[in-house]
DNA sequence: CGGGATATTGACTCTTATCAATGCCCGTGG
DNA sequence: CCACGGGCATTGATAAGAGTCAATATCCCG
């Protein structure tokens, strides 16, 4: 199943970025070569890119839409530990195998690579592994800055401080556009959906933010925002 | 200040680590030079070794003793996002400045590398700079796994995974020396010293542990441990 | 042996989770 | 075009887990 759709697009993630891309957009198929060039695939709402402990040998480029990084307890609990936007590089691990799964919050677009491929261009390239290597500090730092969140916030600092970040990110301080359910969000933020949903009330109480909808927030008062969420 | 002791050693961290580590021991003085061949240093018992905000010029290898990570909110709220002990890299950051402060827990031995030797070194030898993105990744999911434990996981899951854990890392499943107080081991865990304190108290009356002081754990029952702390 | 830091234990509070009911939005099909 | 239905989201009532405050107790270290 190969289904080639007429979307091509031209798309350079970051400055050392080693690849540009410039493709024709097909469904997932991870046995087709990925070298250099890289593979297009598309993915629809909730379909999931990867598995825990599947083997671990590409790594993704998202071109558009949202990814959410997950992993499981048995018993069901889940924890985020990052949503994926246009432009991030995810998918690196340290071992063979995956240990976290990752799954399309909204349809999405990716480019994924063959890690050996990378690591054997970067070889001689060599500012190639020291951007990876940069990418993976600033995945790191924001982690550990999540930690901080989740270990030593409240729910309503949480829920603020999430909106600041999706705002910075997306790019529009003023409206920010949610492309995930609040249960993504609670499990990002280590609540439950209930409670992200009181503190988004909270916020409207206190005049902080505005609700168009469940998805789309209007920020207020960017100040008191940035006060609460630190 | 340029205290040598008579202390002399030798270390090597990992296999691919680009140098061997020979010196007298010093106490910290951030001036010198520290190239290849690194500068050790000494720090006391609670002593900083870097602060929030400081430029990040140098890496860290830890061989003796114990450092922790941590970050503090402006109204003391305080997370530790990670324990390092001998054999560790610590202290590579993205940026110029540190997001973090670094401080011994008990009296440690370190040796200090300038970042930029190391990088320029990797140039050309390649090999260490995929290391450092190995470290690097192992972090990553290290801190991840640690999210999901903060986020998802009740305070006598999280207590017995932190066993676990330094049970596994200082090599004797059967005797855990700890070297932290309970207020460094709930601010890695996300609770309160009380809770940890309780928490101890519980899996010894569950038969799991047998408390010999307040820093020595014999396990009674690892099957069990295990099982709590998934 | 004494004293200060660290740890334990207890009583109570408070935040957030849980369980449950209702409401809203959007796409679909009559 | 409107009514229906299903997935999400909101809101409410209550419970449970961890935090807070406070009073000992214990362990080191000099």
């Amino acid at each position: 199943m190969l289904t080639q759709t007429a979307v091509s697009q031209s798309f350079q993630s970051r400055p050392s970025f080693p690849f540009s891309v410039d493709v024709d957009w097909a469904l997932p198929d991870r046995e087709r070569d990925a070298g250099p060039a890289g593979i297009p695939m598309s993915f629809a709402r909730n379909s999931e890119i990867y598995g825990e402990a599947e083997p671990a040998g590409l790594i993704y480029l998202v071109v558009a839409g949202v990814v959410r990084a997950s992993k499981l307890l048995p018993d069901g609990r889940r924890q985020i530990s990052a949503f994926h936007m246009a432009g991030d590089l995810f998918g690196f691990e340290p071992d063979e195998v995956r240990h976290f799964s990752a799954e399309a919050v909204v349809p999405t677009k990716l480019v994924a690579f063959k890690w050996q491929g990378l690591i054997a261009a970067g070889v001689r390239s060599g500012a190639f592994i020291r951007e990876l290597l940069h990418v993976t500090m600033k995945g790191l730092r924001h982690t550990q800055e999540q930690l901080l969140l989740i270990g030593r916030k409240n729910a309503l600092e949480r829920v603020a401080a999430f909106l600041l970040e999706m705002g910075n990110r997306t790019g529009n301080r003023g409206v920010v556009e949610l492309a995930m359910p609040r249960h993504d969000i609670a499990d990002y933020l280590g609540l439950t959906l209930e409670t992200v949903s009181r503190m988004f009330a909270e916020l409207r109480s206190l005049g902080a933010i505005e609700l168009d909808g469940a998805r789309c927030v209007r920020v207020l008062d960017l100040e008191q925002l940035t006060a609460l969420g630190s």
